[in-house]
DNA sequence: TTTTGGCACTCCGCCAAAGAGAGTGCCAAG
DNA sequence: CTTGGCACTCTCTTTGGCGGAGTGCCAAAA
């Protein structure tokens, strides 16, 4: 749908206001803050026109006006301007990003730390997809009798471990045995392409009955495709505390269940990543009814070039979008950088 | 200080109420729920004795009395009575407890999401101190020159990794070599006499020159003392947003703040977990500011019949203890004995 | 000496009424 | 098309009044 300049500015201003103040937008002030010189009354014509489009909402009548969450939409699609970052906001981020240890878990945490406390709302990180990342070493240990710990070591010093039972006898040789094998086969292969090797020699193996390789196969088999648990990261959701506008206890409640719900977090944010333009989603255009009134502003970040994953502020609707995106994509960027001399 | 059996039963009547209700508790309401039976108003002498001994507290002038942290103290040590948890209670709780898989950390974490959500707290369970845990394994991977990554794995599936930086050459097989050495060396037994033989053998090392051995036992040390990053899990939180007597936010936001600052709720919970016969500890006596109005109610758990760790519910200093306490000492025990099998 | 009923007093919470303030919608004049 | 004016609506805050809950104290009863 197409709006005049004029109606441009009015929802600009009212978006603007609505974001800094929280509260139901009026002509009066519209007139003051455009440079159009026009009077309240003709804003008011302006702002009645908006109003059908369903661009604004009133939250009763002789209030202001609020922008409805597809005035909002518009706003964010074709209107907004996002201004750089200052060089001290820059810096203020990468420096802390840096002051970090070398283990993976610990950079991912920081970051979300250090975006969640830099923009004042709750941030969450979802951990790389391991597909494209490097194996480096698998090991096995056998911790008693039928239970074996196997501990991989991809690039980047990624390590993923996981306990396996088996119903056979294996001694402490036969596991370095198929370490061994594993490692001399897999090592400096993206663990997706090990993960289809894997599954094709199981085919083969089955054929040539070699004991020794099904076995290896088969544990290599239980360790990679473990990735169920990506890694989430989740910082500051004390901030969303801070908010002014947290009169609906019930909704609080609810994001902060959520937050909570690893399994559940991931499939949102899966979601969010797959779909590639989706960069703010608010939560009602998804019927995600935890999170109703909130919003995610979300940037992949890269490794050797590829988006391995994503980092989202999650805050209110009404949130200061012009700031948060640029604090976002650039926190992105230095991850990404980060992560390129690791990786 | 000494309480007569009236005061006794007054202020039993009060704290019970007060815990129920979250509202002031007036003469008149005491004396209906008291099997004594006196009239309010002698009641209220008792009630005026109490407040002299400032066991209770006056919101303001003819409200009904609120116990003080004193009073609820008093009560927590000399009066209270607990009553054992239902078979249907127990049953509830060992019965979440035990469908889980194997890692240690996915049972430690479900253990503090299972009594979180059973008690409708927050709940936090601290890591096991690994010093008397035994050593399994150590392995090391070469992640780039110059980049090692060390992975320490304990009795249990426990397993430790780190990232060393050195600065000479080492290659793939002397790693190998190092870890072999180490692994015969100390596998078996438990780390912290590992940790003082490594100390022993260092100075030991240096006076024959042997540079394998320095090396090998440099990274062992690297590996082992890294025990800073004792776990910690946190699970809940979003519970204490249910109390009906949330009326600070302020208190709020400091206490969620709190559960999400790892190191300082460690430094807090290391405290209590020194102290020995501390099971219930109230903000305010600690003068913790930011959970003044906050409780934990702890119970340590053990490993090989050694305290290992502790576990915690934390909540508004208005709880029910009477269920709480049994609910925690309960799901040490069961936890206890769930590590006694895999250690 | 302890217990009790009675009574005056205090303070809170709730409700209704009143008034101020903010903002709209519409209209007629510019 | 724009503007000032005006009546109207709705919210929010203040105010005063009133009932209820509870206390503290006292004098009489046990």
């Amino acid at each position: 749908m197409e709006l005049s300049p004029r109606e441009i500015d009015v929802l600009t201003i009212i978006v603007e206001e609505y974001i800094a103040t929280a509260k139901p937008v009026g002509s009066r002030i519209v007139a003051k803050k455009s440079r159009s010189k026009l009077s309240a009354a003709s804003i008011r014509n302006t702002m009645a026109d908006l109003a059908d489009k369903e661009f604004l909402d009133q939250p009763h009548t002789s209030a202001g006006r609020v922008p409805t969450i597809k005035g909002l939409r518009y706003f964010l699609d074709t209107i907004i301007q996002i201004p750089p970052l200052s060089g001290h906001e820059m810096d203020a981020i990468s420096g802390h990003l840096g002051h970090v240890g070398s283990d993976p878990s610990d950079i991912f945490r920081n970051t979300s730390r250090v975006l969640s406390s830099i923009s004042q709302q709750a941030c969450l990180v979802l951990g790389p997809s391991q597909g494209h990342v490097q194996w480096k070493h698998i090991d096995f240990v056998l911790l008693t009798p039928g239970k074996i710990m196997s501990i991989l070591v991809l690039q980047g010093g990624i390590v993923q471990n996981k306990i396996i039972d088996v119903d056979m006898e294996i001694t402490s040789d036969d596991l370095i045995t198929y370490a061994n094998y594993l490692n001399s086969h897999f090592q400096g292969r993206p663990l997706h392409t090990v993960r289809e090797k894997i599954r094709a020699e199981m085919r083969a193996a089955k054929q040539v009955f070699d004991v020794l390789y099904q076995r290896a196969l088969d544990l290599a088999d239980k360790t990679c495709f473990a990735e169920a648990q990506r890694e989430i990261f989740v910082e500051g959701a004390s901030n969303l505390l801070t908010q002014p506008d947290f009169t609906d206890i019930e909704a609080m409640r609810d994001i902060f269940r959520l937050l909570e719900e690893r399994s559940r977090l991931l499939e949102l944010v899966d979601t969010i990543f797959d779909e590639h333009d989706s960069r703010i989603v608010i939560g009602q255009e998804k019927s995600w009814d935890d999170l109703e009134y909130y919003c995610l502003v979300s940037s992949p970040y890269t490794i050797s070039d590829q988006a391995a994953g994503m980092i989202s502020v999650i805050g209110p609707v009404r949130m200061n979008y012009a700031k948060i995106i640029p604090m976002v994509d650039f926190t992105a960027q230095v991850l990404s950088q980060m992560l390129q001399s690791r990786f």
